[in-house]
DNA sequence: GGCTACATGTAAGCGGTTACATGATTTA
DNA sequence: TAAATCATGTAACCGCTTACATGTAGCC
């Protein structure tokens, strides 16, 4: 079963929603390490149902509108905490087109090369302030068994890694200027 | 054009070799950032040969083995020299399936929590232990017009993003454990 | 009345993996 | 002579993106 299944078993473990609910949550919060088009989750939804693992109630909205509020079954839930369960292999290191651009990087003068390097720079920076402004949230460290620790772990490694982006990125500028 | 197009002509730049060649390459070095399988690349090359970016020479190994050997042409070189001058926008944050199950690792006991925060150190910790062996080939930091600095700033990414996972996975085990 | 957000679907196509398929060369 | 490596290809399928397609509800 692919993984993007057990990230809507997931999400509809802390509460049930519509695939349209769904689709926000993949473009906000879990975004950060999945997310999916509204295209593929309406099908998966349909075969999650089919397999008897979640299963949804027709809410009417205004006078006609039908929404489909979509929850786990006691399958679902099974499945889920099966899944969780499962020890994973380390993922492979993903693709990355600009480490690529700067493997080959040589072929570039100097200039290019390190305002190459900049663009990135100021792009992770940015990125970097939003994960933290977004930690400003929490106050100090959720209890443990909560979903907001959960939360939290997971955005420590976001920041934490686009920390190291831009010290990296900050050291290679140096290195291509040294000489 | 598909970032695995530039990624061959990247690499038939350095140095003119055959299909099985490439692929070789794409498991080794070029590997901690972009990968393919031979089913891939023996097509890609010969759409690259219609366009006219790649060109090859039918070489005879043994008495009747044929290999082709594939190298860039004049438009081949053009096209890759554009593509390293393009600006890139910063990557989406790749999928991380780790991350996803301790997303909803709430759902587990702490011991599981642990458990499986700790499976992952290991790994990471191996990965980063192969990749400082690596990095021991180099003695200094090599000439930035050479393209081993272009490697060794690649590689010191790698080495960068595994310490901050390993630093990363010990934080968290030592918030779960704090409870 | 018009715009934005809510809500749900399908189709075509691309990049990539897995598996199928074949045969020559080198080395132990 | 058997196994590993060299060498080149194709087919089926999967996950995902982009685009197509439709209609309602709420707000200004």
């Amino acid at each position: 079963m692919s993984t993007l299944k057990y990230a809507i078993l997931g999400l509809l473990s802390k509460k049930s929603m519509t695939g349209y609910e769904l689709t926000k949550e993949f473009n906000t919060s879990v975004c950060e390490f999945w997310n999916a088009r509204h295209s593929q989750i309406y099908p998966e939804l349909h075969q999650l149902t089919e397999e008897n693992l979640v299963k949804y109630e027709v809410e009417i909205t205004g006078t006609c509108l039908e929404k489909k509020l979509y929850s786990l079954t006691e399958e679902g839930h099974e499945a889920l905490m099966k899944w969780l369960k499962k020890p994973l292999r380390m993922a492979h290191t993903p693709k990355d087109e600009f480490r690529l651009q700067l493997f080959f990087s040589h072929n570039l003068s100097p200039e290019e090369r390190v305002h190459m390097l900049e663009f990135q720079l100021i792009q992770h920076q940015a990125r970097l302030q939003f994960l933290q402004n977004y930690q400003e949230k929490y106050d100090s460290i959720p209890p443990a068994n909560t979903d907001q620790f959960s939360e939290y772990m997971v955005l420590l490694y976001g920041i934490m890694r686009e920390e190291t982006s831009c010290e990296w990125l900050k050291k290679c500028i140096c290195m291509c200027r040294a000489e």
